[in-house]
DNA sequence: ATGACTTATTAAAATATTTTAAAAAGTAGA
DNA sequence: TCTACTTTTTAAAATATTTTAATAAGTCAT
């Protein structure tokens, strides 16, 4: 089967208008590579389905001022949620990122059953639900849970395909410091396209996301980023080294400042990362610099990355919400109102 | 501008054929997902222009046998070749990694001057050549020599620039790591779009090359796969430990295997790679067993990447010869002879 | 050998996309 | 205000690509 180029563009420039706000034809013909003629035609579609809005004119430069067009936010919801030990917090937003209703679930009984029971209501809703996106603190392969401590009861279940059963609806299911990495990549734009870490130490032990040139990097047995192993001592592991941390923010010990320095130095000298992100439940802003002078005991400064503290929950909720909305923007099918 | 999609579209025809032996038109209509009146047309120019050869029909599966067709080895030759520090080994070769010609040149005077004088020859010949590749050891960013201490005079210079003024033809420059581990990777089918990494102890220090998924990693400042200043040890990296080792292949000191066994878990806990590769310059079969071992004290063995012993000349001119020839491909202009 | 089936190729028609040219709608300066 | 200039939009013509149908060339079972 021929793969349907029409619809590959279709979610080209869904994309360039939801997710970076590009509101011309001209701007779009330039960053899709497709002629002006042929995006008019996809617009005036697009228009005629409600899935675009004329807004009025843009500010000219110097010419001919261009029409503006915008995506309607209206047109389809996505639902994003994460499932911890006792809770599940979820947000229903549009395809701009915008939060529409929000609201945290605690588990009683089984977590699938509150799983369920969270999801129906939103089903059942008239709203337009496009896709729904979810995060775990477990290890997942093509949807499927294959490691969880933290919910065991989830453990090899295919969590993806008990979904899309239930609600009829493309999923999307993420590690938690995958969702993180990729969140905070796409939030800060400088880091888009870039290599960087993303540390989280966590309550059962500690995990890192890891994105490659913009891409998550899952490893061949979904162990990438496991850095609780790693041997930086002659008998002792980052996770002996870093497991007495008290939970939550604060200044850190001498010696768990040298494990830190000798992960970002593991870092920087194998994968090179242009940033190493950690994250605002685990430590605070001065600890930056202790960590980065730990480093250059190891290796010169210049390769060591930048370092800087992420805002875990909303870093965390960004990676799903990219996640869910690219999904629901490319399983619009055509003729869909 | 606007991509020219039937340029993309060419040079995927043309690897398809020379890379992949695809020699029938309903195979490329396949893997390119273009249709089998548009390639047909395509190949019929190409066979006008002498870039690809009608061969007889193919063994029939069924139906009608389809005819087959292959590219054209003398249509243009690739010139690859490495710096040493007192030699430079080339190879011509075709389009099919087939070698013409091939040889060594001893640098007598500057490394710069060997360069221009082995490559000047092949340029005044009337043969065909599409481009020129060119492997260092060095740290290489775009084309630039940014660290070399294999050969100093080398250093900070634009080498991609001055080998494409002087011959006129297309150059690559690729860190000699990065080379052998993109060589291995389209060598060994098997792990073309895995994660690998590919160890070299060499003569000024250890080194390895890393793709991620396919894609060679080169880091924020070309300090990727500088394993020399792991910290493995509470007051050794693993360079300390390694740097005794003599050089050449040879059964392993027992804390040689140990520093080894950590560098692998060392990315078995971050990148979590496929395989990892060593080269038969450094170590023999048996090492490999033992370094295993000693990663198996570190995480579980399922989470270690399969170990191979790789054959370093051969891994180095084969990168080197793709990324001349993917060059070449790319750079056939339309209505080329 | 014949007919049913399979796959490849060719030709023609239908679509899709780009290119070109002309028209429209603004700014800036004389 | 008029003219030159710039950029967007529209319309028409030229290309490129895919789809559909018809034809060709083989295998296999009977």
């Amino acid at each position: 089967m021929l793969k349907d180029p029409q619809h590959e563009l279709l979610v080209d420039i869904r994309k360039q208008m939801a997710l970076y706000s590009v509101s011309t034809i001209s701007e779009l013909s330039k960053v899709t590579h497709v002629s002006f003629p042929t995006i008019k035609k996809m617009i005036d579609d697009m228009i005629v389905r409600g899935e675009v809005i004329e807004h009025g004119q843009k500010a000219p430069e110097g010419g001919r001022p261009a029409k503006s067009y915008g995506y309607n936010p209206e047109f389809r919801h996505c639902l994003t949620l994460y499932i911890e030990a006792r809770e599940i917090r979820y947000r229903l937003i549009d395809c701009q990122h915008q939060i529409v209703e929000d609201g945290v679930s605690l588990i009683t009984d089984s977590h699938l059953e509150a799983l369920g029971e969270l999801v129906d209501p939103f089903i059942e809703d008239k709203t337009k639900i496009g896709a729904i996106s979810v995060g775990v603190a477990a290890a997942v392969d093509m949807g499927r849970i294959v490691f969880a401590p933290e919910y065991p009861s989830l453990a090899h279940l295919d969590l993806k395909h008990w979904l899309m059963e239930r609600t009829g609806l493309p999923v999307v299911i993420e590690n938690d410091m995958n969702a993180a990495v990729y969140g905070f990549s796409k939030r800060d734009e400088t880091t888009t396209h870039q290599s960087i870490v993303y540390l989280g130490l966590g309550k059962n032990g500690p995990g890192a996301g890891i994105l490659f040139d913009g891409h998550v990097a899952r490893g061949q047995s979904g162990f990438s980023g496991e850095v609780s192993f790693l041997p930086l001592y002659d008998d002792a592991s980052f996770y002996d080294r870093i497991k007495d941390k008290p939970y939550g923010p604060n200044v850190l010990k001498k010696e768990e400042i040298d494990a830190l320095g000798r992960l970002v130095a593991t870092f920087a000298a194998t994968l090179n990362p242009h940033a190493f992100i950690f994250s605002d439940v685990d430590l605070v802003q001065e600890d930056l610099l202790r960590i980065n002078r730990a480093c250059e005991r190891y290796l010169p400064s210049r390769h060591i990355p930048v370092l800087r503290i992420g805002q875990w929950e909303e870093d965390y909720f960004s990676g799903l919400a990219r996640l869910g909305i690219e999904l629901t923007l490319e399983t619009i099918q055509r003729g869909d109102v």
